[in-house]
RNA sequence: GCCUUUGUAGCUCAGAGGUAGAGCACUUCCUUGGUAAGGAAGAGGUCCCGGGUUCAAUUCCCGGCAAAGGCUCCA
């Protein structure tokens, strides 16, 4: 007997009974057996040298699968809890699972206490364990034993899993004196680990929930190669340097004050100019795109959110009403624009011929957050979003879902993103009872999505059963320049608020018609935008966006007054610029201008001041020469052209 | 919200049961210097806030508040 397996590329080749996806990978090359560390089988990820189930598909699973280094890091997670068995005696194991970056085990020291002191021991032992080529045996195993085994073991925390599972689909893994309940899959040997290196110690508790033991949680990674962990332990060390808490510090940009409130933040003079320039960009894109500026107030009526439903659904966990005190009228502080929105929809009687209608505003918003999740600009509880409705009949939804995307795509490119992703995401193949809106729509909807993101040739994921109960979405994911995933913009489809607003229009027929309402916000919060773009740029923003572009440095304060002539003239040049004059060498001014990122350092001598030049300074680049201010304006001109993609 | 840790000059941090220090920044003076730190002097503190213990608390204890790292949540 043979059987069929068919490969990624569509070939199919033909095994013996029994064969492993070790022996197929063997068949195609060595170098490729070497590097398998797990494969999908049918779509499901498993051990590498199990025999396959019989004809199938297969996919071979290395470190450059998402996959494959998750099957890594499990293991990896297993052979630091033998490490730690070995070191602690008597230590309880909870979960061990692979994550993002990485992997964590939760583990019970019993009355010790572990920390980074503690973390050399450990590292050494891995390294210990996983330089013996240590192989990973799955085994079947019955319930009884399984209870039986952690019993022996003692460890509560086992045995607590093992209760929740089905007797004949438990199965334990053993490497070297190490053996765990775990579901699988793993990499073949300890070989492939080269590197490992523990990162951080926090408690977690048991299962999430606070009512139970906290349990020490020790985070972990682990590399094929050591030059790897290398370049991820520098990648670390850079992330930790742009830090948009600290570079916002550094830049005067943003602050906190204890007294305004924590998650309230405070924009300075330089982060108020930053965010005044994305507005505008984004002002004048959108005018381009037949949005309309609308502007309302900072709180609604409590029946405004009775309405919409966010009152039922986000009530007790938004901040809560205020009222008037003669009246007793109730007033929310407003958690999102889309209500006040929708009013201003229903003002007056609408026709199919103003669909869509567009609606924009940079509206500022309040949500309550618990205070432990705050963090710096990324979680706050005020927060501004580039937020608009757009109210459009079914037929339009993809045309607009194309636009929105080119919309969000400008704004990618402008600030040098260059990874991202779509993601989209739709029902629920199976329940489909807990969407409101009718079938037609919701297939109409998740259609025109998916096609949208194909026409525009974007890398589109597909996240079942991630959309909203409203309606569904379509995410874009960037990766900056450390490789670092984050959500940014989004566009959702609703049909519920036109519903509940009772939101019309009249139809080519003479009917009424309920529109189509759609969401979109390609910078999300500004707030969140900006640390992003911190983190991405270090603080190094383009110079379209960066609040001073240049710096005039005299190199003494008798060309001072020279300077300030400049200064003016490339201000009339649109040139944004701030001069030294500091009584400090060039070099020290040069130096410091380095430090906090200006773009273009301009040196101004005697030289300069007789010919009414600039010698021109690039950050991180050095001198470029002497130009004068219009060619130098010029310059600055074409840099933004190329970077707003409208050259 | 919960757990752990932290809170000292504008910033980064040291410090001890007896009223506080460094570097950078700041002010003044000297210096007028050409592509990553010129020199000198000076000013600057409710040691997060409120209680308690003590002859004496910024230091020890308790309670708040804020921040960091987690846990849970996110229209």
């Amino acid at each position: 007997m043979k059987i069929n397996v068919t490969l990624p590329d569509g070939s199919v080749r033909s095994y013996d009974q029994g064969a492993t996806a070790m022996d197929v990978a063997k068949s195609i090359s060595e170098g490729l057996a070497r590097n398998v560390l797990s494969a999908k089988v049918n779509g499901e990820v498993r051990d590498a040298n199990r025999p396959l189930p019989g004809d199938c598909t297969l996919a071979l699973l290395t470190w450059n699968d998402t996959d494959g280094k998750a099957t890594m890091w499990h293991s990896s997670a297993h052979v630091m809890a033998e490490a730690v068995e070995a070191l602690y005696p008597g230590a309880k194991f909870g979960i061990g699972p692979a994550i993002e970056n990485g992997f964590y085990y939760d583990i019970d020291f019993g009355d010790r206490s572990v920390g980074e002191g503690d973390f050399a021991a450990i590292e050494a032992k891995f390294k210990e364990i996983a330089s013996k080529k240590v192989v990973f045996t799955r085994s079947e195993v019955s319930k009884a034993d399984a209870v039986k085994y952690f019993t022996e073991k003692d460890d509560e925390y086992k045995l607590e899993l093992i209760e929740g599972l089905k007797d004949g689909e438990i199965t334990f893994y053993n490497q070297g004196n190490f053996t765990d309940l775990c579901r699988g899959p793993h990499i073949p040997d300890t070989s492939f680990i080269k590197a490992f290196k523990i990162l951080n110690v926090a408690g977690a508790y048991w299962r999430g929930d606070e009512k139970r033991k906290q349990l020490t949680r020790l985070y972990a990674i682990t590399f094929p190669k050591q030059k790897e962990l290398d370049e991820y332990l520098v990648m670390l060390e850079e992330a930790k340097k742009r830090d948009h808490r600290k570079v916002g510090k550094e830049l005067d940009l943003f602050t906190f004050s204890e007294k305004v409130g924590a998650g309230l933040p405070l924009w300075l003079p330089k982060g108020a100019a930053l965010r005044e320039r994305l507005i505008n960009f984004m002002k004048t894109a959108q005018e381009k795109a037949g949005y309309l500026q609308v502007a309302t107030p900072h709180i609604g009526s409590k029946q405004l959110y009775i309405t919409s439903g966010h009152w039922e659904k986000y009530g007790k966990d938004s901040f809560q009403p205020i009222s008037t005190p003669q009246e007793g009228e109730q007033f929310m502080l407003k958690p999102m624009n889309c209500p006040h929105h929708c009013e201003i929809f229903a003002s007056r009687p609408r026709s199919y011929k103003d669909l869509p209608l567009r609606l924009a505003e940079f509206g500022t918003v309040y949500r309550y957050e618990q205070s432990g999740e705050l963090h710096g600009l990324a979680r706050v509880r005020g927060f501004t979003q580039d937020d608009a409705h757009l109210f459009c009949r079914p037929d339009q939804v993809k045309e607009e879902f194309l636009k929105v995307i080119d919309l969000v795509l400008l704004v990618l490119r402008a600030l040098n993103f260059e990874n991202f992703e779509a993601q989209v995401s739709l029902r629920d193949k199976e329940d489909r009872s807990k969407y409101i809106g009718s079938e037609e729509n919701w297939v109409k909807a998740e259609q025109a999505i998916i096609d949208a993101a194909a026409e525009c040739g974007m890398k589109t994921t597909v996240e079942y059963g991630e959309a909203a109960f409203y309606g569904p979405k379509l995410d874009f994911m960037v990766k900056d320049a450390l490789g670092r995933r984050w959500q940014l913009g989004t566009i959702q489809v609703d049909y519920n608020l036109p519903e509940r607003f009772e939101l019309e229009y009249v139809g080519s027929d003479n009917q009424k018609h309920r529109p189509v309402m759609i969401h979109r916000a390609p910078f999300g919060s500004l707030e969140r935008f900006i640390a992003v773009i911190i983190e991405h740029t270090g603080g190094r923003f383009p110079l379209w966006l960066n609040p001073e572009q240049a710096i005039l440095l005299p190199v003494s304060d008798k060309y001072l007054d020279v300077c300030q002539k400049l200064q003016q003239q490339l201000s009339d040049l649109d040139i944004r610029t701030t001069v030294d004059d500091r009584n400090e060498k060039v070099g020290r001014k040069i130096r410091d201008a380095e430090l906090t990122k200006i773009p273009f350092m301009l040196v101004v001598g005697e030289k300069e001041a007789a010919d009414g030049t600039l010698s021109v300074r690039e950050h991180g680049q050095g001198d470029l020469g002497v130009l004068t201010p219009e060619a130098f304006a010029a310059l600055v001109r074409e840099r933004i052209k190329v970077q707003l993609g409208t050259a």
